[in-house]
DNA sequence: GTGAAAGCGCTAACAC
DNA sequence: GTGTTAGCGCTTTCAC
């Protein structure tokens, strides 16, 4: 409320008639100082209205109490749900989170991986969603955990359990009385995308169900270009299933609307189990049954993580599986 | 990848045979060396790898080259849109962003709002979405710029033209033969809606079409209750109208939805205009006839703004306004 | 239990 | 056109 400059450690300390290294000290609570210092200090600090400057204890101590997070497209609901949970997870933990949005692009990534180590990031997590993930060579010594995919020396990736979910979807569609399934899935077929598959067919097995290769269908995961290849397996093969597991909502819901435009009935003629659980799952008509994966957890478990390397314990889990569970709603 | 310590500037004077003061002119391009000695500057910062530390760059210049965006809600699409035109014009300008969810928590939003200024952010970029926002008192007099809603003595606010939205609604639906449309707003009632129901209510009255009470319906803007209030409206009057407008597409699409369970063809029937154009309204079946905010021209506008204030520039314009557009699809 | 002082990496004023 | 140096606000070692 007085000048315009900042009131600093120094002010305090004056103020409060103690040099600034007691103030310091109450400041960071590394003791030496009597109870009543600590009271007067205190009660200093909070009439100042002072707030410490943290470029200043950046510097000195090469930390900076931010952490950077980099994700392909903050407008996917699934990304934006994790940065969400990270960020009051974080704001607890006195840390802020610095976003950056790859776009999935190679340059961009690579800008904004300069600027955080530039700022000084004492972690990063990396939400990736792509396929290859590269090396971050750029930064060194940092503690980087990735969520969902990572490349091959990654030290720390923390994932949704994909096995139990392509397990799940199968046995849900079996239950309803399906029999020929198809599988539709990403074209990039990652790692996460070919557990999906093995918990399919494993439920699938369980029930004595075999799987062939003409079930099996890909493309690139997104609305138009699945309506396309459903359009074409409808006017090539004609409805020969009667239920579909697709590797996210969003070709769940470009499945459904195709066979509706058809006069297909789902879930009377097809049931569909879509995977995600994104909110758009719950709006469609009729709703769909999906896997819902558990952001909240996944971005708990990156962010303690992280904090924890940053205070440089050792990780015991190098890989950590987050439960994923069903959500049978209208489509089957 | 020599030793495990960061590459200061002292390094890079050394290695280029010239003093600090020289690779700070080079580095901030101030001017006052030799076209040879520039040269030989950047290419040791070059070899070194070496980046500027910001913590030091900050304490010495009281500027962080971040800037805080507040957010009521990152999970959704509009906001999120925002904050990845920010993130990357930004990124440009070599300013990192610091995202909060407010999560339209009062405490959280306070966390974070004296986050931000322990972080010494530069400027702040507000997105509310809120009806009424809180004056930010605990930032004296740091630069900031409201997009889409404002308490009354902001300085700088950027936002869609919502009466032309409004009446681009209306006017399309007139055109495609409707004459008694439903006005379904959100129950908020602020501003912004305000301003697309008078541009609405301007097309009415362009094509002699008067506007009555019973055609203004008003409900919390989400599907769930979207619905509830249309079900109960078919129960209880029927289907007296022959067109909707709503002021976002989530409720467009529970209105839509609502209606073809009821056996209602739309757009044979009932024609329906949402607003705001999320991905949604595209992957609906039919899609969704919406007016376009545009999200990477209000992005732009802010941080350019932002970075103009603090810069110390005049801002001329208090109030920008964003024009908006129609987007004609399946459901008119 | 407390204080003095060095120094983190940089910018900018000043000197030459 | 270039170098020297004070000092930004803080932590931390070393005295006492």
């Amino acid at each position: 409320m007085e000048s315009n400059k900042r009131v600093s450690i120094i002010d305090v300390a004056k103020k409060a008639g103690v040099s600034i290294a007691t103030v310091s000290r109450v400041i960071n609570q590394n003791g030496g100082y009597s109870k009543e210092t600590e009271e007067r200090v205190r009660k200093t600090i909070e009439e100042c209205g002072f707030t410490p400057n943290v470029n200043a204890i950046g510097l000195r101590t090469n930390r900076s109490n931010s952490i950077g997070v980099i994700v392909p497209d903050i407008t996917n609901e699934f990304f934006a749900r994790i940065i969400r949970e990270l960020d009051t997870f974080l704001l607890s933990r006195r840390y802020s989170l610095l976003v950056c949005n790859s776009n999935e692009d190679y340059m961009l990534e690579n800008m904004h991986i300069k600027g955080l180590a530039e700022k000084h990031v004492d972690g990063i997590i990396y939400i990736s969603g792509q396929n290859e993930i590269k090396e971050i060579s750029e930064i060194k010594n940092l503690p980087i955990v990735y969520i969902d995919r990572a490349p091959k020396n990654a030290e720390v990736l923390i994932l949704s359990d994909n096995e139990m979910g392509g397990y799940l979807a199968g046995r849900e569609l079996i239950a309803k009385g399906c029999t020929k399934i198809l599988f539709l899935r990403d074209i990039r077929y990652a790692s996460t995308i070919r557990s999906r598959k093995e918990g399919f067919i494993r439920a699938l097995g369980e029930n004595g169900i075999s799987f062939s290769e003409e079930l099996e269908m890909s493309c690139f995961p997104e609305y138009e270009e699945t309506r396309g290849v459903m359009e074409r397996l409808l006017r090539e093969k004609g409805c020969f299933f009667d239920g579909i597991f697709t590797t996210n909502d969003m070709m769940a819901l470009a499945c459904i609307n195709v066979l509706m435009e058809n006069r297909i009935k789902v879930p009377d003629q097809v049931r569909v189990v879509g995977f995600d659980n994104i909110s758009l799952s719950q709006f469609a008509s009729p709703q769909i049954t999906t896997i819902a994966q558990d952001t909240k957890e996944l971005a708990l478990h990156a962010g303690e993580t992280i904090l924890k390397m940053i205070e440089g314990k050792e990780i015991r889990k190098k890989k950590t599986i987050i439960p994923v569970r069903l959500i049978a709603r209208g489509t089957t």
